[in-house]
DNA sequence: GTAGGGATGGTCT
DNA sequence: GACCATCCCTACA
């Protein structure tokens, strides 16, 4: 199969960044604030007990917390989590632990609660996981909304596009599970991590908490992504967003009609999502 | 903006 | 040898 040469992400395999993040972009300038909510600062990580819930409630829960990653010189990437989907292992035959079927691969799915599942696919991809509670359930993290270092995850991101291609739109660096994977470069050595514990990979609280923090009608439950091959597993509503969010990787408008919005005070709204020069800048309602 | 098609190689049977 | 929890590019509306 002939196949189109693209280059190597460099640092892929080391778990650092240093090479790829540069003296100017680890300055803290105005484009490295998210420009779809203020960014207030960390909330403090999250330990332990809060990855022990059951698979369906971490994967909502997840929802508006904060993936933090430090790299090797010290600089940090942030990312508010916006979508995720929870397998639950056992029954569920869309799960890679289906069956309670353990393999090399999968074993940090059934390691504790916060453990982290990376996994590799379609050959040059990767995914992250978060195990939860339940054998074999896993949360798999599917789009951030990138909060700090936009400058060095669209590096990270660029390494692996064409040449000459266009500049990604902060929108676009993490809207997707191998996306995210990219920009916070999370490597396979990721693999079986503690997130409540790891020095160079955790999770904060939403840094928006307090007045404004994600209310269960800002969830959207729609049908996971990618698993149309295993049958009714495949329609169970166990992917969740927030409605309205322009970082999620794939909208689901059916699902959306479903899911009765009630009275939400906060919605985000793809008409009110205004470009500017690659980066967007959000009005809230 | 969206749909369609091709790429890619690790994992599992 | 087939499958795959994806991504990117191109063409078209």
């Amino acid at each position: 199969m002939a196949g189109r040469k693209r280059k190597l992400l460099p640092s892929a395999e080391d778990g650092g960044c240093s090479s790829e993040c540069k003296p100017a972009e680890r300055n803290m300038d105005h484009r490295e604030q998210s420009h779809y909510f203020s960014f207030r600062g960390p909330q403090g990580r999250l330990g332990t007990e809060f990855f022990h819930q059951s698979c369906i409630h971490l994967a909502k829960a997840f929802l508006g917390k904060v993936l933090c990653r430090r790299c090797a010189d010290g600089s940090e990437l942030r990312g508010r989590i916006v979508e995720t989907e929870a397998y639950l292992g056992g029954e569920d035959k869309a799960s890679h632990s289906a069956g309670g079927k353990r393999t090399e691969r999968n074993t940090a799915m059934f390691m504790k609660p916060g453990t982290i599942y990376v996994y590799p696919i379609y050959g040059i991809y990767l995914c992250m996981n978060v195990s939860s509670e339940g054998e074999g359930a896993a949360v798999l993290l599917r789009s951030l909304e990138p909060l700090k270092g936009q400058p060095t995850m669209r590096h990270l991101r660029t390494a692996r596009r064409k040449e000459g291609a266009r500049l990604l739109k902060d929108k676009e660096l993490c809207n997707g599970p191998s996306k995210l994977c990219q920009a916070l470069n999370i490597p396979r050595s990721f693999d079986r991590r503690d997130l409540a514990s790891d020095p160079e990979v955790w999770l904060e609280g939403d840094p928006d908490s307090g007045s404004d923090s994600t209310q269960p009608q800002d969830i959207v439950c729609a049908p996971r992504v990618g698993i149309q091959s295993h049958g009714e597993w495949a329609e169970k509503p166990w992917r969740f967003y927030l409605r309205g969010h322009p970082c999620v990787s794939v909208v689901n408008k059916e699902a959306e009609r479903l899911s009765l919005p009630g009275n939400v005070m906060k919605r985000w709204s793809q008409s009110e999502v205004q470009s500017d020069a690659g980066q967007l800048h959000i009005k809230q309602t």
